[in-house]
DNA sequence: CAGCCTCGAGTTCT
DNA sequence: CTCGAGGCTG
């Protein structure tokens, strides 16, 4: 096959894919790709018809922006085309000013000129339409579509509270077109999800499409219950409306006919725009609602016009999108990892993937019927998604991309570290490796457990060091760690005679401690910090605690039969009750039966969200604490204060919405120093 | 018994 | 941070 066919035969198969996700997506409601993985295939596509002009044809793809309308909706007509915006490769600084470079040159500008305005705002991930009023009332509501014919979904349209049925104007123009974007906020998309599975019903994958699917819903009873959300960004056709001079300046009127605006927007020079850029780009996270990158267009309407277009794009704005949020990649492998309480968790082992401004290589698939739910084989393509959250998930699988004779994952039955039997529990989802201590990897986790910062707190004690001790044979329980000595430690590697005193020091230090910090060291399970403080508090004693009975257990606060029991049968089993000896024995002490310490703060629950500017949270913690306070991990209606930091997270928000007190530092620092200096 | 509130446990990457 | 499960409450 020459060169020139074989460019011939990518350029048709393109073709082919790009029409087929076009359908699913526009017409099905139902996208086979993310986003990222179709606007690969679609510039690929422009970039060889750009080199062989000979191959573009006047059905590509390239040539129109794609959809149809679905049967059931009447076709619309728009007046003005709804055209896209040019998606700039470059999204960095640089990238702005290129923009900017090509703009002055289209106007004959010298350098010595002055600067060119621009409008920045954000690019939604939503739904694009054109709102239609005559003589301010809203007559007629149409999707993009292919950019020239849309859809009529004037029902369903208005049924969103955001979009008034009439203009706030006694003086309303015979005709203003006004466009913008349907979108469903994320909390509105997670209610409407949470709904969705309460009846049993299919999810959505995300608030794009269930926005999409929303408005395209033929009942508008149905349309009606969904939250949807709408932002103005631009006009259409407009007759007997005084246009304002400036794209912002648009906005602004259409704010004032009552149509929601975005307020996260500025105006300004190329350096307001990389500014912009950047601001959201931190906060993206935080935003109530997805976006893709964001827009800058030129402010002037003026030069607007005199810029114009090249094919469809306008040469007076671009978009910068951000690092998409949802990949494709494929799975190498599933491997399974031993826990510290012997839990399988199943891992995929990713072909690297850049998402979300990171690379990532593993995903957790939690457990068997979560493999089973998703039916993620290794060999397959599979979505990635790293949203807000920080930790990557894989979203669901491409069955079109699964290569033949992938079998189905099974959990073993044995633990793949230790050889012991996993036991699956009935009714339970997680399978438990049964060797307890005799499993390697369980004597390690057990021993970083032991070692981190919130139980013994053995500095430089970590993953890797933990590692070779174990597999040498050189530790092999607890009280172990406290009869290392610079010989033992010397036959490591990378362990130096300095890191290895520093350890010795660590370890020695980790001699002093608290009662409630030892509990939580043993990894009784169940126990966590907040029991062990409970447990503590209520027993004084370690002695009084190892021989309680189920019953005496069963009066502590929190306590239940579940960890009771757990407790109760942790300190019956003699190798327990030897390794606690050994440890006392090793010189671990804490003063026992320690009084609660009364404060300013004695009955409050406190929340603690975001960085504070000098306080660490441990040492927030402690301070509340010292005052009599608790420090719980989650926002409800019975917490007093919670104390904002810097990028504080959902948190904020869900206090907020409870009305729950907020203070910062300071405030906080002031409550404790009005009766503790 | 249902639903709310908390806690425990597991997880990724820089 | 999120999920799931244990404990508590109405």
């Amino acid at each position: 096959m020459t060169a020139v066919a074989a460019v011939a035969a990518r350029v048709a198969e393109l073709r082919a894919s790009i029409a087929a996700h076009d359908h699913a997506y526009y017409v099905l409601d139902a996208p086979t790709v993310p986003d990222a993985e179709y606007d690969r295939l679609f510039r690929e596509l422009q970039a060889l018809e750009a080199e062989h002009p000979d191959l573009a044809t006047p059905d590509s793809p390239t040539r129109r922006v794609s959809g149809r309308p679905l049967e059931g909706f009447a076709p619309v007509t728009h007046r003005v085309a709804m055209l896209s915006i040019r998606t700039e490769t470059d999204t960095t600084e640089a990238g702005a000013r290129a923009f900017d470079g090509r703009v002055r040159r289209e106007l004959g500008l010298a350098d010595g000129d002055p600067p060119v305005v621009y409008a920045a705002e954000l690019k939604f991930d939503g739904l694009a339409v054109n709102l239609r009023y005559e003589d301010g009332v809203l007559v007629q509501a149409a999707t993009r579509g292919d950019g020239e014919t849309g859809e009529d979904v004037t029902q369903n349209v208005r049924t969103i509270r955001a979009i008034p049925l009439r203009l706030t104007t006694d003086a309303p123009p015979p005709v203003l077109e006004v466009r913008g974007e349907v979108y469903l906020r994320r909390d509105d998309f997670e209610s409407l999800n949470e709904a969705a599975r309460n009846r049993g019903d299919k999810t959505f994958v995300n608030p794009r499409n269930a926005a999409a699917g929303s408005i395209r819903q033929l009942d508008p009873a149905i349309a009606a219950q969904r939250p949807l959300s709408f932002f103005a960004y631009g006009l259409g056709e407009t007759q007997g409306w005084a246009v304002p001079a400036t794209h912002s300046g648009v906005l602004d009127a259409l704010l004032v006919l009552g149509l929601p605006v975005c307020h996260e927007r500025t105006v300004g020079t190329v350096d307001d725009l990389i500014r912009f850029h950047a601001d959201i780009a931190a906060r993206r996270d935080a935003l109530p609602f997805d976006i893709d990158g964001v827009v800058y267009k030129v402010d002037s309407l003026a030069l607007q016009s005199q810029l114009g277009f090249v094919t469809r794009e306008p040469r007076w704005a671009v978009a910068h999108k951000y690092p998409p949020q949802e990949m494709l990649t494929t799975v190498e492998a599933i491997e399974v990892q031993v826990g510290r309480t012997g839990k399988l968790t199943p891992v995929a082992r990713l072909a690297p993937v850049f998402v979300g401004g990171v690379t990532v290589t593993n995903a957790t698939l939690h457990n068997a019927s979560e493999i089973e739910r998703k039916d993620v084989r290794v060999g397959d393509t599979v979505i990635v998604r790293r949203a807000g959250d920080v930790i990557p998930e894989v979203v669901g699988v491409m069955p079109d991309r699964r290569p033949p004779g992938a079998a189905p994952f099974a959990m073993p039955c044995a633990c793949p570290v230790c050889g012991s039997l996993a036991v699956r529990e009935e009714g339970e989802v997680d399978s438990r490796c049964s060797g307890g201590l005799i499993c390697a990897a369980q004597r390690k986790q057990a021993l970083l457990h032991f070692a981190q910062r919130r139980a013994m707190d053995i500095d430089g004690l970590g993953e890797k060091i933990v590692e070779q001790l174990v597999d040498a044979g050189i530790v092999r329980t607890l009280p172990d760690l406290y009869r290392l000595g610079l010989l033992k430690l010397a036959e490591l590697e990378r362990m130096a005679e300095k890191s290895a005193a520093n350890l010795l020091a660590a370890i020695d230090a980790s001699r002093q401690t608290t009662l409630p910090r030892f509990l939580f060291a043993l990894g009784i399970r169940h126990v966590g910090e907040a029991t062990a403080k409970d447990l503590a508090r209520h027993f004084g004693t370690l002695d009084a605690l190892m021989d309680a009975s189920v019953e005496a257990l069963l009066q502590v606060e929190q306590v239940g039969p579940v960890v009771a029991e757990s407790i109760h049968t942790f300190f019956a089993q003699p190798h327990q009750r030897e390794v606690v000896e050994q440890l006392r024995a090793c010189g671990i002490r804490w003063s026992e039966g320690e009084a609660a310490a009364k404060g300013p703060l004695a009955g409050k629950t406190v929340v603690l969200t975001g960085t504070l500017p000098t306080l660490t949270r441990d040492a927030a913690q402690a301070l509340i604490e010292s005052c009599g306070g608790r420090v719980a991990g989650s926002v409800s209606a019975k917490t007093h204060f919670v104390v904002v930091g810097s990028e504080a997270g959902s948190k904020l928000a869900r206090a907020q919405a409870l009305g729950v007190p907020l203070l910062d530092e300071a405030g906080l620092l002031e409550l404790l120093g009005a009766v503790v200096p």
